[in-house]
DNA sequence: CGGAGAACATCTCAAGCTGAGAAGAACCTA
DNA sequence: TAGGTTCTTCTCAGCTTGAGATGTTCTCCG
């Protein structure tokens, strides 16, 4: 039996059907509080619950053209603005009970998004917000969501030691105050801003000159902040590190 | 209808259907030279193709569980052997057309080993063998495996520079000589034996002392070194970085 | 049995980087 | 205009890094 001759007489059947869904955590920057996209589950099961945004993959779709549609739906997003938003793979989750319905593996995905339009909701959900990470303790989200958030949490404040991502967050042309507070809000700690001055223009291609200042100095006074763009390092050398936590380590 | 009701209602056959793999990125060192698990393919598609150990999920096995099995199949390991080798997620492959039988999902997981017997030949394959990494090249692989070496090495040399693993190539107990030869071998790179015996001991819970020495010096002399063995750190703060490579960062 | 060569473990030193503080100038609000 | 805030640059001590050297122990081979 050559190749297509097997490939005529093969039964997709026979093998052990999954669902693959994508979910994605998609994580923006407002007021300089980091906020997590969440949909309000319509359907059962967990009907009423918050869950990430996320949909089964269709037939002919890749998996991270998939998690772009399900957050374009959901956020209403379209062209360009669509385009400027990160989104890479996380991890799978497939634990047999996950889903009460039937065996679902998700492949989760996460987005860094500059400072986004309200959602709008899609048609899978009833509702789709931006909700702070801080308030997320107190809800339950559906699924295994909270510990997809958490590990997408954790990958997200490690990526910006390494990668130039923070930019993500932001407009085409920022100030290194600017990039210095998604720093802040991400890591959740406060950083001392001559010596993050000094260490974003010393990485090799982190940030470029425009040579163009604001407008204005900061609304509390300060005189005005030179603008950079996002440079062509994909890979941070050497790394911005996270001031060290020791229970992290052991 | 409450969530009760709704499960019973509910038709898996309503969603589209995917089957779900797993495919394992098995690494060790033998001889001083990095080795990957293949397998020559007894089936079609891609029948006498080298590939890699992997297979389908069984319908209440765990990802993780499904990459252990597969591994344990395929190189006859079991019990403690089995315990020590060390088994992550790697990353997840989904485009449409990456098998040509039907739509294929396969969650990657690396596995790091120490030094094993000769593989055994699994039920699925006409072949296993561990292969020289550097003789990849040659070798067409089935399917994208190609694409997921790639992505497993990348990431196993990156895992090293900021976690313990690299002592998951070894026998539970080890020398400073040895640990650094895995990162040679792995980085394929030589490394200043004074520096990097400085840093593994300053680095807190990479290695801990057993107090004991090896029996004899090195094959070639040399005197006898100090036993260590793993220590409690899962992650080194500070790194252990790799020299720098210029060209990866842009 | 003895010398040559190899490797372990430690030390030295210059160069670079980091964290902390400070200072000058620009700018906002009141 | 005064006071407070922020941007940007500078200083400096302490630490880490990379490169080389040293003394010692051991194996191999003649």
């Amino acid at each position: 039996m050559n190749e297509q001759e097997f490939l005529a007489a093969y039964d997709p059947g026979a093998y052990p059907s999954v669902a693959v869904t994508v979910d994605v955590v998609a994580l923006t920057i407002r007021d300089g509080v980091l906020h997590l996209l969440l949909i309000r589950r319509g359907e059962q099961p967990y009907a009423g619950r918050w869950a990430l945004p996320g949909g089964f993959v269709r037939p002919d779709e890749d998996l991270s053209a998939a998690a772009r549609r399900e957050l374009a739906e959901e956020t209403g997003l379209d062209g360009e603005p669509l385009r400027r938003v990160h989104v890479e793979q996380l991890a799978s989750y497939g634990a047999p009970d996950r889903d009460p319905r039937m065996r679902v593996v998700s492949v989760a995905h996460l987005a860094f998004a500059p400072d986004l339009p309200d959602a709008t909701a899609g048609t899978d959900a009833a509702e789709a917000t931006w909700v702070p990470v801080t308030e997320l303790d107190n809800r339950q989200l559906a699924f295994d969501h909270g510990q997809i958030v958490t590990d997408g949490l954790e990958r997200a404040r490690s990526k910006l030691e390494y990668t130039p991502l923070a930019t993500r967050f932001l407009a085409p042309e920022f100030t290194i105050a600017e990039l210095r507070a998604v720093y802040e809000t991400v890591w959740g700690d406060q950083l001392h801003a001559g010596n993050f001055h000094r260490k974003v223009l010393s990485v090799p291609g982190f940030v470029e000159s425009t040579g163009a200042s604001t407008e204005r100095g900061g609304s509390r006074g300060g005189p005005r902040s030179r603008l950079y763009r996002a440079g062509d390092a994909r890979l941070l050398h050497p790394a911005l590190l996270r001031p060290a936590r020791e229970e992290a380590v052991r």
